[in-house]
RNA sequence: GCGCCCGUAGCUCAGUUGGAUAGAGCGACGGCCUUCUAAGCCGUGGGUCGCAGGUUCGAAUCCUGCCGGGCGCGCCA
């Protein structure tokens, strides 16, 4: 249709948009184009959008039933009804990959996520990371590219001396160093390390049994959301391999470096930075940056044609060192992109909860698993966008777990699964979709069905374009606020055969849009829910 | 002081690559279960989009300056 307004006209330009309209009064489809190109072509907007209308009109376009001009010169697209049977029959046909793109095919994505220090369990707040940078994996999945997501093991630095030095003195029974970890995890960790090795066991060997036993920790809480990530990296293979070293070399001869009070100097300022970052301290050890461009070096050695690292909105300092570092080494502006997240504050008992593994009194992610569902934990984390702080109140996640969207979205699900089981009692089996007349689906909530639905692929490129799973959520929640009004006012199994028909595969295409949808943000998608008892809830008040 | 993020309904938040009367959930109030699961549906009430300017045919959205909140600015990670 783009091409239609070369009558004459310039080319399209930025900002000129075919969307869908806001309001049904504004027909199907609504185009600024005769906003956006009127001072371009020197006509007033009326006037160009006419000769649009016209020309479009002239060409006898699929679906286009009219076009109307509306305001100061916005074009309405009204569809034919044709056009929504068409929708149907392609997320019919796309099934499982329906609203996918292949924009990213051929392209290789490690994506870095959570990464929390091998010290202690995931508090809450790495629950969020853990979810959206699953979620972002699927997003960028289902435009082609492979992902790969990865966790980055600090195992080899300050921390990890702290992590064995707290350990150690929970183990002798003794407080922890004022900087180390106050945790009371350590107390219960020391207590099944004498269980299991005795007392005689030395500090760097309390500190490895610890460090294995933190990780399989963590590798637990992340089976219990489901996420699996295809590689651990642990810091020591750097080291241990000569990488960190190499780094040095490169950059020392590439002439980035120089010494100043016995310490080796990055010239980050080169690169945009603020100031130069030291690489090497004059105690002769190398920094976090020096380690972290062996790190993301790396990955591209590993055949990654692009990284993304999900960070803590408190590292945003580190960015552009980062980056500055990698573009000295030779690798593309820009590399890797960063994406920045706020963090959560936590609220337990009307009081904020610090979430620091350092002063203690954290709460888990494996709390709050025991508290509620994987799916609502996940849903909670990905209703919100990244950009704003998030505030988890454990208590009022807990005590509304079950107002939570999640099972709002999810008992839609369950509704289509359940008619099909109807269905299949009642021995109704669904035609071949092409001996079906789907033009019998002309109710208003119907129709609004299969607007939504053929709003999802550009609502999931959008999501993965801007890394924002949130948009996908709100899609969801959208989608099955309009097939629950659906499933109340048209009754799917009737009398009307043609008609059951019909709206059997429309519930099968719903099912698809939400099925892909939840897969996406990796929440389950169930077949069956009981049914809440009223009194239940009486009795909970 | 400098840098990044945020400020939208009583509460928690969508909407921010400029579009037409600003949305949802929760909470409040009123209806709907002999019919595919009421974890649902329908309705009512609720707003100076932090404030003030500017750009534009058009601003919650872009620019500038304030106010308020969060987070950084280390030879810590």
């Amino acid at each position: 249709a783009r091409a239609l307004s070369r009558a004459g006209l310039p080319e399209p330009a930025e900002g000129i948009g075919l969307d869908p309209a806001r309001s049904r009064e504004h027909g199907d489809w609504a185009s600024n184009v005769a906003l956006k190109l009127s001072k371009v072509a020197g006509s007033r907007p009326q006037q160009l959008a006419q000769q649009l209308r016209e020309s479009l009109e002239a060409d006898d376009v699929a679906h286009l039933a009219r076009i109307e001009i509306a305001g100061p010169g916005f074009l309405n697209f009204f569809l034919a009804p044709s056009w929504l049977q068409e929708v149907l029959r392609t997320v019919v046909d796309a099934g499982d990959t329906y609203g996918h793109s292949t924009v990213l095919a051929g392209r290789r994505i490690n994506l870095e996520f959570v990464s929390a220090n091998p010290t202690g369990p995931l508090h809450a707040g790495g629950g969020r990371w853990v979810a959206v940078g699953d979620a972002i994996a699927n997003l960028l999945a289902t435009q082609g590219a492979a992902v790969h997501r990865e966790y980055y093991l600090n195992d080899a630095g300050a921390q990890l001396d702290r992590f064995r030095d707290s350990l150690y003195a929970r183990y002798r029974g003794e407080p922890p160093p004022e900087d180390g970890y106050q945790g009371e995890y350590l107390v219960e960790m020391a207590a099944e390390l004498h269980a299991e090795r005795g007392d005689a066991v030395a500090p760097d060997e309390a500190c490895e049994w610890g460090y294995r036993r933190v990780v399989q920790g963590l590798h637990d809480d992340l089976a219990r959301v489901g996420v699996h990530f295809d590689t651990w990296f642990s810091e020591r293979t750097l080291h241990e391999r000569g990488d960190v070293a190499d780094i040095l070399d490169r950059l020392t001869v590439g002439g980035y470096v120089y010494e100043n009070e016995g310490a080796r100097w990055f010239r980050a300022t080169d690169f945009g930075d603020q100031r130069d970052r030291v690489l090497v301290r004059s105690d002769g050890s190398t920094t976090y940056l020096c380690n972290d461009l062996a790190y993301h070096r790396d990955k591209f050695g590993r055949g990654f044609t692009h990284l993304i690292d999900i960070w803590g909105a408190d590292h945003h300092g580190q960015v552009v060192s980062l980056q500055a570092g990698m573009e000295a080494l030779g690798f593309a502006p820009g590399e890797p992109e960063i994406i920045l997240g706020q963090f959560v504050k936590v609220v337990k008992d009307g009081r904020e909860v610090q979430m620091s593994k350092r002063t203690g009194n954290i709460v888990t992610l494996s709390d709050i698993l025991d508290e509620v569902d994987p799916d609502v934990a996940r849903m909670t984390f990905l209703l919100q966008s990244i950009d704003t702080a998030q505030t988890f109140d454990l208590d009022v996640v807990t005590e509304q777990s079950r107002e939570n969207p999640v099972y709002y979205v999810q008992y839609a699900h369950a509704r289509i699964a359940s008619i099909g089981r109807k269905a299949q009692l009642a021995g109704v089996l669904r035609a071949p979709l092409v001996d079906v007349d789907l033009a019998r689906l002309d109710h208003e909530r119907e129709e609004g069905l299969l607007r939504i639905l053929a709003n999802y692929p550009d609502a999931l490129r959008e999501a993965a374009e801007t890394r924002a799973p949130q948009k996908v959520s709100t899609w969801v929640r959208d989608f099955a606020s309009e097939f629950h009004g659906f499933y109340r006012d048209c009754k799917v199994l009737s009398d009307d055969a043609d008609l059951t028909q019909a709206r059997l595969w429309l519930t099968e295409a719903c099912r698809i849009g939400l099925a892909n949808a939840l897969t996406v943000l990796g929440v389950n998608a169930p077949d069956e829910m009981s049914r809440l008892d009223r009194d239940d809830e009486e009795i909970g008040a």
